[in-house]
RNA sequence: UGGGACGUCGCCAAGCUGGUUAAGGCACGGGGUUUUGAUCCCCGCAUUCGCAGGUUCGAGUCCUGCCGUCCCAGCCA
């Protein structure tokens, strides 16, 4: 491991638990691992799983491997492992071996054996539903199996036959013999193996059966030596029969399995199902799509792994339900660029500004600090002309008295350069205002003494002649509702904000930003921070705001128009 | 109605075997600095721990009962 995070780290229960029992001499270490199922990518809650998982392994000297969970082959893609691995990796971890269940499935078979030679499972030929429908309910006992008393030898005869490819699919399964009568119901002679004629991703077409997650899952466990198999709230109810097998199976180490509540958020979906059909049936452009809570998404938006890391070990790790606004996200990443990105000028909506008194065809160069906070970071040389743009929204022809930005007759400082007087309007045919006509104050240039003169409002701006033209794209939250998935009603899709994607064709860049590189990443003074989109060409850069500046002016604003 | 789990400030969340005034973060409110209405810095922010009883000199921490929420009836994970 290497990742950093919060310097003390919060404490929790998984962690108050191992460092007790370390303090017992139960351990000698804890080895943990991350187990995804290859059949999708890697969203924010796995994020928290990974966090969790490498900082338990770290912090008390162990390892955490990296462990694909594939036994379902019918779901399972090699690009999904691939995607996976480079997902953990960015976030900054390190696993210590690469493991898939399926590297088992012998050990795992041969586990099965035993189970049958000792009395503890059998071969059922009954079909799904009829196992179904003897399961019994949530308040019924089920009943047994016509089969559950078959002879032992019987039973390794035929499960030899399933390996063999004797049988179709469905035709039989293997079942563990504990208790149809049992409250939990995973305790009711669970299916162990099925038979499926499906190409396996890794060992090809080696078995047509495979085991089922509760037989592979806590055996892989064992056979890894880890200590702690941490998981989410939905296999609490597993725990039983993960021990009930470990117990009975000949199996090199006893680890244990605790459960912590998965991560939720407001305005997204977290399951992999949704995120699915919101890929496969277009409504995002791609598992990267930056409006994505996957990973791939976050990264292609601008988020930071360390933004990442931080958050998930700020919300903590509990069994309570939670939901986290998304906003919490949001911060951790404003908290880290805030620190670490480069600031720049960018006039992302450009209205065209003739500064009268400035010289023509003169180019004047100003000294401009890379971060207010940090000289660290050096200096740039920005070019001011005559002509320049700002931002339409830091122009009001009419604006109410608590607006410290430019109107008619008004004064602003133009930010690291010298302070201007709006002196006159230009529109066009249809009455829109097209050019602002502008003086600037000589004495007021940064760096001479009348740079102390005080202006209510500072604006950003570029100069008309060097910017470069570029495409930025702002997102906005993908659903409209705090919950797209709790509605009882309505399709989860139905909740898709329309304006997620806000696509700004004419931006105009101050020189320099051309040459971003994807990985790099700035704050656009007084926008927020953006980032370089793969689809940026040389021709033309594309931008991604990944998150806003926090703006109590814009919070003010709609206090003020809701209060009127 | 069976089993498993959870319920501490608007959102997260400490609170171990019961013992002075219920951590911390975020959000929020107020003030200060500021050529980003950003950042930063101060200050404020639960007589109360789902509810009701009980045990105790003393309970968020123990007991009882109730209420609410989530998960489980795939040959998915």
């Amino acid at each position: 491991m290497n990742a950093s995070t919060s310097p003390t780290p919060p404490a929790h229960f998984i962690r108050t638990r191992i460092a007790r029992e370390l303090a017992q001499g139960l351990h000698e270490r804890v080895i943990t691992r991350f187990p995804p199922e290859p059949n999708g990518y890697l969203h924010i809650g796995h994020a928290k799983s990974i966090v969790l998982n490498f900082a338990m392994a770290a912090e008390f000297g162990g390892y955490t491997n990296l462990r694909f969970d594939d036994t379902n082959p019918e779901r399972e893609e090699q690009r999904f492992i691939d995607s996976i691995k480079q997902d953990v990796a960015w976030l900054g971890y390190q696993w210590e071996n690469e493991c898939y269940a399926s590297d088992y499935f012998e050990t795992l078979y041969a586990y099965a054996l035993h189970l049958i030679e000792h009395g503890l499972a059998y071969i059922d030929e009954q079909d799904a539903e009829t196992i179904r429908q003897q399961r019994g309910t949530l308040t019924e006992p089920g009943r047994n199996s016509p089969f559950r008393e078959r002879p032992i030898e019987e039973n390794r005869d035929l499960f030899l036959r399933m390996r063999a490819g004797e049988f179709t699919d469905g035709a039989m399964v293997l079942r563990a013999k504990i208790d149809m009568a049992a409250a939990n119901i995973n305790l009711r002679d669970p299916v162990l193996y099925r038979i499926r004629r499906e190409h396996h991703q890794r060992t090809g077409d080696d078995w047509c059966i495979y085991p089922s997650y509760d037989f592979a899952h806590g055996q892989s466990d064992a056979i890894e030596h880890i200590t702690h198999s941490l998981c989410t709230l939905e296999f609490e109810d597993h725990r039983p029969l993960y021990d009930w097998l470990i117990e009975h199976l000949p199996v090199p180490s006893r680890p244990v399995q605790i459960e912590f509540s998965r991560l939720n958020m407001d305005f997204t979906v977290m399951s992999k199902r949704r995120l699915t059909r919101l890929v496969d049936e277009g409504f995002v452009a791609g598992w990267d799509d930056p409006r994505m809570p996957s990973i791939a998404g976050l990264r292609r938006r601008g988020f930071t792994p360390e933004s990442i890391r931080n958050f998930c070990t700020e919300i903590g790790v509990t069994k309570s339900e939670s939901i986290i606004p998304f906003g919490v996200l949001e911060r951790n990443l404003r908290d880290d660029l805030n620190v670490r990105a480069p600031r720049r000028m960018a006039v992302l909506k450009p209205l065209k500004v003739v500064l009268t008194n400035f010289p023509e065809g003169q180019t004047e160069w100003v000294e401009v600090a890379n971060h207010p906070q940090d000289s660290a970071m050096g200096t740039r040389r920005v070019p001011i002309t005559r002509e320049i743009f700002i931002e339409q929204d830091d122009f009001m022809e009419e604006a109410p008295k608590k607006f410290f930005r430019l109107k008619p007759g008004g004064e602003v400082r133009l930010r690291n350069a010298f302070i201007i007087r709006c002196d006159d309007l230009v529109r066009n045919g249809d009455g829109e205002i097209i050019e602002l006509r502008c003086s600037f104050d000589e004495s007021s240039r940064s760096g001479l003494p009348g740079a102390e003169r005080k202006v209510k409002g500072t604006i950003h701006w570029v100069s008309a002649e060097h910017a470069v033209g570029a495409e930025v794209r702002l997102y906005d939250r993908l659903f409209n509702v705090p919950h797209p998935a709790g509605d009882k009603e309505l399709d989860f899709v139905e909740h898709l904000n329309p304006e997620s994607l806000e696509i700004l064709s004419d931006a105009r860049l101050e020189p320099g930003l051309e040459q971003a590189r994807i990985g790099e990443f700035f704050q656009f003074e007084r926008l927020g921070y953006f980032v370089p989109d793969p689809d940026a060409t040389p021709q033309r850069p594309v931008f991604n705001r990944a998150v806003t500046l926090r703006d109590t002016w814009a919070r003010l604003e709609a206090q003020m128009s809701a209060g009127s």
